[in-house]
DNA sequence: TTAATTTGTTAGTCATGGCTAACTTTTTTA
DNA sequence: TAAAAAAGTTAGCCATGACTAACAAATTAA
């Protein structure tokens, strides 16, 4: 039982590193995850996280063989999920309590998911009775670090006919979360897919009695749940 | 007006070393700051401090001749109490909503203190209902940074026969705090001074019928405002 | 008013976490 | 299957913010 009760003596790039990884092995969890990748999405050169990456390993949060893919250990999968659980919370607390819209709390979230206290992120979830999802519509880990891995279903994966709920959406780009709120989309809005374009993979749907034409970047971006 | 809208492109050291050395300026304004005095305020060595002071007054924030005493400017000052503003009002959140008890809040706001956003730490005022003290009994600066120096005076200041109102603590000490509570002092306390001891400074002292002898130390930490 | 002490400065070192440029290995494509 | 492309690695550089050791200036005491 080397449950050493993690000092969690991370700094924050170590920990912004772990998520990163996490987030990339949960987005697709078939495909492994790269070096390369791995730069790109933290918008630092691949010689970064090389450099990175070999300090996780010996600090026994990543494996990986010479010239191979990332993993996490279960510790590093631990660290991941907890930063996970802090970031939602605070998106919750900045939307529910403190006027924030959503596209407004990612950034400062960001920095909040660093600060460590134990019984700050705890009290924080209790004060708002245990939330289940965040503004984005994404599940919030438990106290526990339990992560539900919920298959995400794209919008641009439907096809002509179906009709589905939004449940989540991306919240990485402020541009995209706008956009999503000036059409008129929210979270549990039933839209029904009109038209697959073939030409650009752009997408007509229906909601509200709304009609709009999407582009397939935007419809990467928008999960949702079928209902017909 | 070069009122050039403060970007605030400060790490959380440089803003750690503003804030020390207004900390230290208001504690007493009549002896001015040295280097020396600075590095051990912050615990780092003075070659730490001298070189940080280099890049505050290149930056603008700091002024000072060589081998002269520190002061700051009025763009330093104002970065100072906002800074002291969120850490207040961070420890008040943290008090009234999170269940913290008043020795538990300053290592947190340490870290909240840092979180860049305008918007956060004003909405976390207007959440609050622009609370005016903190859980220390310290005044919190406002949006518009008003800080009001209110002269403090030292229980240790005081004579035989003296009464006095307890209006604030020094919150750098988790110990401190805890004794303050655990003999059941409390903001507000009604305090008369019985005896001052001439050989150690130790005094005696009695509020709701409690009567405690205490060190000088102790009486130096203990802020009040004299009534008789 | 000299000498001792305190205070402040400088030089040089280290860890962290970025970078570019050059190289090696693996994978893909022709 | 050989060449080209992509992915991963390494070496060497930089800024930040710590440190120690040595030194200079200012202050205090003798
Ligand atoms: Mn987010
Ligand atoms: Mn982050
Ligand atoms: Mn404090
Ligand atoms: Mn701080």
């Amino acid at each position: 039982m080397t449950n050493k009760l993690n000092l969690n003596n991370l700094t924050k790039s170590e920990e912004d590193y772990l998520k990163a990884i996490f987030q990339l092995l949960i987005e697709d969890d078939s495909v492994k995850v790269g070096n390369n990748q791995l730069a790109d999405y933290l918008k630092v050169s691949p010689a970064s996280t090389n450099n990175m990456i070999k300090k996780l390993k010996t600090k026994g949060y990543v494996v990986s063989e010479k010239y191979g893919k990332l993993d996490l250990t279960e510790e590093g999968k631990s660290i991941a999920v907890r930063l996970i659980r802090k970031h939602r919370l605070w998106e919750t607390f900045l939307c529910n309590y403190l006027n924030f819209t959503w596209d407004e709390v990612h950034d400062v979230a960001e920095q909040l998911e660093h600060i460590k206290s134990r019984k700050l992120i705890d009290e924080l979830d209790r004060f708002m009775d245990f939330p289940k999802k965040d503004p984005h519509g994404e599940m919030i880990p438990n106290a526990n670090g339990d992560y539900s891995i919920i298959p995400k279903i794209m919008l641009s994966s439907l096809s002509e006919g179906d009709v589905c709920q939004l449940v989540a959406v991306n919240d990485g780009s402020v541009h995209f979360l706008k956009y999503v709120s000036e059409i008129g989309l929210a979270l549990s809005s039933e839209i029904k897919i009109l038209e697959v374009r073939e030409f650009d993979k752009s997408i007509r749907i229906k909601f509200d009695n709304i009609i709009e034409t999407v582009t397939r970047k935007f419809a990467d971006n928008v999960f949702v749940k079928k209902v017909v």
